[in-house]
DNA sequence: ACTTCGATGATCAAGAACGATATCGCCTTG
DNA sequence: CAAGGCGATATCGTTCTTGATCATCGAAGT
């Protein structure tokens, strides 16, 4: 799925057209990444939460040449999903 | 932040009300959890994407009582920060 | 539809996260 | 506003994931 497709839900549940449902989709998009700019936590119910944490990880590897790397550390996203898509999940696929 | 906070987003910049802003904000992630249940990837440029990955991990730890617990594979969603995301997180936080 | 630019994948090592359950906080809803 | 339910946290072991770089595929825009 791409930001199309999500375009296309937003479509069908509304009168929009395209245009105006793809900006609202960029929207939301940027609403999140703004606060997760912020280091802002995301929590929706029933979906997931987004987390920015600080990552210690300090080593990597350069292919070319097969050796360890030093790597500055940094923030990262940590997603976890809520129990409505955990259960979701948890179902065979084609529920 | 919260859905709410989103629904405010979505509210400024258009001229929907509360209610139909959230309804909108509520389009998007239902979308996005069809799609992860159907186990479908979902990669939207610049903000970062999903993917649905089998887990193997199948050890736990039962704090009460201290020991072992057996647990289920099943499904976990990763999701990964795209360019964009990554390099606003790299930024001090005020930029 | 085509072009462009971004995202994915692979690798190796070290660090990190996940997993369940109980409790508390807090989001969500009437 | 108050109540209800969901989400977060902690524990400890095991597994997985990240991390950079290059090429290729694919998403996004014209």
């Amino acid at each position: 799925m791409i930001k199309n497709d999500i375009a296309l839900a937003i479509e069908k549940k509304t009168d929009f057209n395209r245009a105006k449902a793809m900006s609202i989709v960029e929207a939301v998009l940027e609403s999140l990444k703004t606060a997760l700019t912020g280091r802002e936590k995301v929590e929706i119910r029933g979906f997931g939460s987004f987390k920015v944490v600080a990552k210690k990880t300090g080593f990597g590897r350069d292919i070319r040449r097969q050796k360890q790397i030093r790597i500055e550390k940094g923030q990262r996203i940590k997603f976890r999903p809520g129990q409505e898509l955990k259960t979701l999940l948890s179902k065979p696929k084609s529920a």
